[in-house]
DNA sequence: TTACACTTGACAATTAATGTCAAATATATT
DNA sequence: AATATATTTGACATTAATTGTCAAGTGTAA
């Protein structure tokens, strides 16, 4: 019942799945190699413009991946937060009425 | 039913109920006026360690204003975002799993 | 019109994010 | 073993975001 990967873990394995190389998939990025390295390593975040092209190169569903990758940035702000569960919870509540309370204004 | 408060109005309240002024708070938070004024409308983002000073200074709960304003970073990651609900969701998921595997490891 | 609390915006300093590059490590292949 | 290729690592540069100061402005009341 593995079922919780890695943004990065999700980029590699699908970089190698095509049998691309960084150097390919960096090259589309426009940067180096090293940083593509480190991002499937999460030793980096990537960027939401560099999601969405990765989603293009590894055809990936990018409203997928852009969740991935969004909720990982959730996780970071809290990650060594006692109270995170908490405010992840309370975040929602304030999501709920936010989107209740979206019409004209 | 007015439920959601930002920090800044809870801030604002809480320092006008104890009859204090700018002045007076944002010298204990050694910062200028200027920045207190911004955090209580909103144009600026406290520091976590300036959330538990106006804790303290203003007798209010920490666990409770940690994590309003957590809950409030965590918002402003996805604001801009369509994808926002569900990648809150996910990011709960990511924390169950976290949390129930988290032993010796 | 003076006094006081607060607000605004231009700017400075500090810190974090994002990138390059070259050298170090694998891992094959000859 | 030596060469070749792919990836990783870390020192460093650049850029962008955060966090702050300051001085002038606004609002309100004596």
């Amino acid at each position: 019942m593995k079922e919780n990967k890695s943004i990065g873990e999700i980029l590699r394995e699908n970089r190698e799945k095509k049998g691309l190389l960084l150097r390919h998939v960096s090259a589309k990025l426009d940067i180096d190699t090293a940083i593509l390295s480190k991002i499937e390593r999460s030793e980096r975040k990537a960027s939401k413009e560099q999601i969405l092209k990765l989603a293009e190169i590894l055809d990936l569903d990018k409203d997928n991946l852009l969740i991935q990758y969004l909720s990982e940035k959730i996780l970071y702000e809290i990650k060594d937060e006692a109270l995170g569960s908490k405010a992840l919870k309370v975040a929602e509540q304030k999501m709920k009425y936010i989107n209740k309370n979206k019409s004209g204004d």
